[in-house]
DNA sequence: CGTCCGCTTGACTCAGATCAAACTTGGTGG
DNA sequence: CCACCAAGTTTGATCTGAGTCAAGCGGACG
């Protein structure tokens, strides 16, 4: 794999001007907790590299996962307005983050409208992203899911990663490529590589 | 079934002070148009009865659903930052709702702090709860699905209901409770009622 | 040059979709 | 008040398509 522009630090556009003092740098091995359910908040979260798991423990104790954060998501926003974590977070792979102090992005919140708006702007998108994905996820054909994930533009890495955000296994993608490319509303364009007509 | 409290205006508590003059009651029949990709944007909206289904068209001109909008939901709040539509709305039901507009809202981010952290509260959480359903999409066993659901506390109306939501068949989502009733990890309540543990 | 990993395809299995039907409940209208 | 209807709830039988297991291929990289 080709290594692109300097990966550098890409946290989000609207954190960009977070003052240092705001910020806290960690790293966590594999199966560390970054924080636990009832723990008190301490701020949102950047994922620079790794998985961060959610989980949630249901009344008779099960966990649940809640959510898997990966590399260049932020998580933990809603904790802005809650005292206490009301979930755990643990590494499921060796992981760097950078933490945003609660307290600076509330009172950042409270004075500059900007800062709110590029927030607001943030999450709005997101929420795109997840309905859309949502509604990816509806769709019980193989091939037809392949190809929405394909005009939503997922295939960004290998197919295997694509497999996995889908929820399918890689060779019913394969298999569902395939059947895209025969039925001509898919190109191959190299190995692994697709795209749609 | 009882109905509850006046079902009233259940507008979120962060437009309950919307000035009348920056809201819009409209109303649509089954297949009219909201809006149209490319047109210009007006505002954001609230759902109060019906079904809104947003579509985008790709590059090949096939119809991608992106969303499917319901009671009680808002949606095309990323329109607050764009100047046209990106995706086509229409009404799969008889619908009626509510348009908020984006000005008002854009000027209203910019003078009030507290409104802007409604709104960043409201997206948050509802972030929350599409990630949430996410993981639930994504997990392939029937039962183990709807155990999440039921976890997650989604099962407020028919069985039907939920079957459509974490996309199963009523008949697996019923073989699967009575599989989870059997381990003893799910009670059966009443007629079409169930809960965890 | 060999090893690793992603890619690709085949054979078989099984879980969930589909089709079908009985039953329970609530509401409606004669 | 009762017959009827509509919609949700259950359960059974069958079918199909995605998962699983297995194996060969090709490129990248040391």
């Amino acid at each position: 794999m080709i290594s692109i522009i300097s990966e550098k630090n890409m946290l989000p556009d609207l954190f960009q001007a977070t003052p240092t003092n705001a910020m806290r740098h960690l790293s966590l091995e594999k199966g560390q907790h970054l924080f636990h359910q009832d723990q008190k908040t301490g701020g949102l979260f950047y994922v620079e590299e790794g998985y961060i798991e959610l989980r949630r423990a249901t009344q008779t104790g099960e966990l649940l996962l809640v959510h898997n954060a990966v590399k260049g998501e932020t998580f933990a926003e809603a904790s802005l307005f809650s005292d206490f974590y009301h979930c755990d977070a643990v590494a499921t792979g060796d992981s760097t983050l950078i933490e945003i102090d609660r307290k600076h992005v509330l009172e950042h919140l409270q004075n500059d409208p900007n800062f709110a708006i590029a927030m607001i702007k943030h999450l709005a998108r997101q929420n795109q992203v997840y309905r859309s994905k949502l509604e990816i996820m509806a769709i019980k054909s193989a091939p037809e899911r392949v190809f929405s994930a394909l005009s939503d533009d997922m295939l960004k890495g290998d197919v295997i990663a694509l497999a996995a955000e889908i929820s399918l296994t890689h060779e019913a993608v394969y298999r569902s490529l395939r059947k895209l490319v025969k039925q001509g509303r898919v190109v191959q364009t190299g190995r692994g590589k697709y795209s749609i007509k």
